[in-house]
DNA sequence: CTATATCTTGACCGATCGGTCCACTTGACC
DNA sequence: GGTCAAGTGGACCGATCGGTCAAGATATAG
């Protein structure tokens, strides 16, 4: 290596972003390339050369998700963390996707799409779901240990968690406000308080 | 009209029927016309023929999923509906997912790619839910004036139902058995009991 | 300044998309 | 049996898909 040539002049960060968002609203085989370069006024080489192709580009995206997500997670796997962090972290989650104009897990969305070309990303976005369903259980167990809840089984309380969250975008989907879902998951959460 | 031509050799129904099944699996954007030859075994002009084309097809599809659909809820709208009747309901739809070899509402899927061509069909789904919730809030009425349940919001707990029942289906993603997700269910209903 | 390795732009590739056109077959009616 | 509306199969359309190639632009090292 003898001459250095000219250096990239966009932030890769920042264009995963960009990406992130449209993955998130139509999911990975409802974006084409084309939107891609619309969206990060790249051109299609540029895209090509920094992320390989949109495959890996995905994957890269995903690695950013599951990243924000261990992020959004912390506050559930606290020592404090109780049904009240749960519904901090779905009213978060609501409004994110609000900003984004998306609803729903991008995770889980896609694998509905089952459009995924590669099977270990199938495994590593499951992966992903496990993570969030253990930091609910951390939290509910945490509530019970306080007295904030009444003892059950944390497990199953952990899963019915996910599955509302997850059925709390179908609701916003299906014409119910920001505020009627929320107030849907305290129809979930009151009656564990103690 | 003089003379009459030859009849079709189809049935409309089971042609519909196959679709019905692509669709659910992959969604509307996700079921190419060729993918539709293929499992109805109709050449690309006796489709169009018949339906009109790929996008009113899939109307024809969502009436008749709708019209299943009623009938999945007739139990829920019986005098003698309960807990049981949403957890039979529950139990019906996962099975069917299961033999279809799909996961959740097809409606939902649909509302959720944003694919849809028709704004008009999207205003469809969106009141095809509302009667799902409906059903679900007699049901928990019922419950709750037969004494099965303590009394609540039913409306709240009608939608809370939905988005578990949508949510099992992402859970059954996430990797989750049938009968984990059911017990997942039985989580949320246990405690409504008296 | 020259040389060179990389970035960027835009034309282009084969494959597939939804949809159409046309020749051919078929069967009910007179 | 002849006629003709309707059904069927296959070639074909422009548009778009993900991906590639070949120049041209540009900044760094010598």
């Amino acid at each position: 290596m003898v001459a250095m040539a000219r250096v990239r002049e966009f932030d890769a960060e920042e264009i995963l972003d960009r990406c992130l968002t449209l993955f998130w609203r139509k999911g990975y085989t409802g974006v084409s390339v084309s939107d891609l370069e619309e969206t990060t006024g790249l051109g299609r080489q540029s895209l090509y050369n920094a992320f390989g192709n949109k495959e890996a580009l995905f994957a890269k995206v995903l690695e950013r998700y599951d990243a924000n997500t261990e992020l959004w997670l912390q506050p559930l796997l606290a020592d404090d963390a109780g049904l009240a962090t749960i519904r901090d972290y779905a009213a978060g989650a609501l409004a994110a996707q609000r900003r984004n104009r998306c609803s729903g897990c991008l995770v889980i969305k896609v694998l509905w799409d089952g459009g995924l070309p590669d099977p270990e990303l199938a495994r590593r976005a499951q992966a992903s779901t496990r993570r969030v369903r253990a930091a609910l259980r951390h939290a509910i167990e945490r509530a019970v240990a306080r007295g904030e809840a009444r003892p059950g089984d944390a497990e199953r309380r952990a899963d019915l968690c996910f599955a509302a969250l997850n059925g709390l975008a179908a609701l916003r989907r299906a014409g119910v406000s920001e505020s009627d879902a929320l107030a849907t998951l305290d129809a979930l959460l009151d009656p564990w308080r103690t």
